[in-house]
DNA sequence: ATTTGTGAACGCATTCACAGCT
DNA sequence: AGCTGTGAATGCGTTCACAAAT
């Protein structure tokens, strides 16, 4: 199963939010893919690696497959996370409403500043010391890990996370630890997505992609 | 020419300037592959988009490398950026250290709300109202616009930012914007990132993948 | 001997197009 | 008539493997 696949039904998951809460009850592939920019095959066959949740010359009742892919999200169940690092990003991440929803719970962040320790974020998340990280991982039933620690100290606050038990990383800094098998990173580095629309500019300054005007005469 | 080798560009870019930290002024793209985890057929395809850098049977000079990839990247040239939302993931990104580097200046931060214009993030960046976006893209020259606010504000500010010129966006909002031609808009969203982590705990706790144990009896 | 640069092969993901069902 | 579910076709990105170069 592609990971492809599976941010898309994240995506999809939304659509379905927005839909019923405007009171749209039945919806089909096509109807979907207009609104929403998507393109209605790709849903039907993201779907399809998971079920069959249509009707035939129907579509989709919106409630019933919003839950269907919560299931397979598994958001019917809510997961412990904690957040690696205390520093500005660290305490936004906390506090964001997105991590806070269904499916997530932010159970507390970790720094290794004295200074830091003992206090909380501004939505009151406490921040521990790294000593305490396995005992609130094991009482909180911690699952997910957010890191957002400097590069140089990423790979060994990821080795602390797997060894308490968490085997799902979402890594912010910009270097790619080495996780076990068994243990799934996601790297979301910030300056690469905005070297890439640096390039983007670049190039499209630079007149070397279009040498030409329009071909036609 | 494809985004995913712009930002494996980003990458080995990173990676050159960790070889020059230590020292290393000639790289194989076999050495270069071990020592990051890359693959050094995809290292010699990437760069073979932009030029011949490399001298056969040698390999590539470090230093050399490293600017043609800042050129290629257009980091040979500082673009101003202007953050839009003045909240705790605004703030957060406005004074991030790896979006005040090299080929980038943060300019200003905007925000609606009257509480927050006229003062500074942590680290002295100003913020102001929306109705000065347009002096202030005009005046500092800036050509990248980052998005943190609330996802029923996305579009009007992005709007705001297509009709000030901004041509190059990166969004954090849960709602991807509709952009005009010639303007490149990169969404970051942290949620359907941790989704993907959640599905992934979720289908290795369940044991449809792998129904059975080893094979070998 | 070693490594680049690159055409060819491969594999994965998206899109098309239609049979099957309501 | 309309829409899903899916095999077939296409397109794209990665990897292989080797000729060209030092």
């Amino acid at each position: 199963m592609s990971e492809l696949t599976t941010k898309r039904l994240s995506l999809y998951l939304r659509c379905l939010e927005d839909l019923a809460a405007l009171g749209v009850d039945k919806v089909s592939s096509r109807e979907m893919a207009e609104r929403f920019q998507l393109n209605s095959s790709q849903i039907r066959k993201d779907l399809a690696c998971f079920g069959e949740f249509g009707v035939r010359g129907v579509g989709y009742e919106v409630s019933q497959l919003r839950r269907e892919i919560e299931t397979i999200l598994g958001l019917d169940r809510t997961s412990g996370v904690v957040i690696m690092g205390a520093g500005n990003l660290g305490n936004a991440l906390a506090d964001y409403p997105g991590f806070n929803s269904r499916g997530f719970e932010i159970v507390a962040l970790f720094d290794s500043d004295p200074g830091k320790i003992g206090t909380t974020s501004k939505q009151g998340k406490p921040i521990h010391g790294l000593d305490e990280l396995d005992s609130v991982v094991d009482e909180a039933d911690v699952e997910l890990g957010i890191v957002a620690v400097p590069a140089e100290a990423v790979q060994g606050v990821v080795d602390r996370l797997v060894d308490a038990g968490v085997r799902a990383i979402l890594n912010f800094a910009p270097l790619r630890p080495v996780v076990p098998d068994g243990t799934r990173c996601i790297n979301v580095d910030l300056k690469v997505e905005l070297e890439s629309l640096s390039f983007f500019l670049s190039s499209s300054r630079d007149p070397a992609d279009e040498p030409e005007g329009p071909v036609l005469a």
